[in-house]
DNA sequence: GCATACCCTACCATGTAAATAGGGTAATAA
DNA sequence: TTATTACCCTATTTACATGGTAGGGTATGC
């Protein structure tokens, strides 16, 4: 299941990559339009301009803002920042990379040969996918 | 992320499925041999019996077996017992469908087009893969 | 009739998601 | 300088699912 932390995420990132202009918005008007929670919104904003998608400005007139053009911006990141591991095992992870406990060897696991083939096409559709691409609607 | 339960059930057929002859297997040996909890793994043969896949036979040399051949098993049906909704959110679902309370429309909702991608995708992946090519690993 | 092995219900421990609360701090403008 | 704005940070709560455990019940077959 997706997060919702990731879907708030996702549509505050589409809100901000529709602006216009590039003036910093306020966490409330996102709240407000996207019917999120203000301070989970602000807690999600955060975390994204710790992981350098965001920057923000304080004080009036202070807000958020995107810091690169949204065609430049791959679902992968996104997903990998909020919802954490494409994949669904971490055996199979690229960038979460844990080994089962359960299995002796990754090869001979049934599991594991699925679970990687899924990973693969995720991958491709988020790669393929930027922020501009989802604003389109 | 994928339960342990789905993991270790689909470890379960995919050993029942291995089977040379038809005979029942008991739980114990698929626990000891797949390093799965026996009463958790119980409970996982158990959802499986109720939904069709697996009948079993009681007393001395009972267990548990397959009612179809494995390649009459497709891996939809077995994440969908297990794992629930194939899509990451209830609104692109089609076994599952749910209305987001956040949403006011669909269509112009970034994330459910995404979602929706995906989901093609793993179906595409979970309908062209059976039980039977899980097994020769 | 006894051992086998599935069947069923209940319980618990742990962890995470989602949301809430409340105050702190930096920046801006007047 | 000072008041206001709006981000920043920590802690807490609630709810729920997961994963696993316990203990007995029941049908089967030798």
């Amino acid at each position: 299941m997706l997060s919702k932390k990731t879907k708030y995420g996702i549509k505050a990132l589409t809100f901000l990559a529709r602006q216009e202009n590039k003036e910093p918005v306020q966490i409330a008007t996102i709240s407000k339009s996207e019917n999120i929670s203000l301070k989970f919104l602000e807690s999600i904003l955060l975390q994204l301009r710790k992981n350098g998608l965001l920057a923000s400005k304080k004080g009036k007139g202070g807000g958020y803002y995107l810091l690169k053009e949204p065609n430049e911006i791959p679902m992968t990141t996104i997903m990998r920042i909020l919802e954490g591991p494409i994949s669904m095992v971490p055996c199979v992870s690229l960038n979460f990379y844990e080994k089962c406990d359960d299995c002796p060897d990754e090869k001979k696991c049934a599991v594991h040969k699925l679970m990687a083939q899924l990973r693969d096409s995720s991958l491709q559709i988020f790669r393929n996918t930027t922020l501009a691409d989802l604003c389109n609607c």
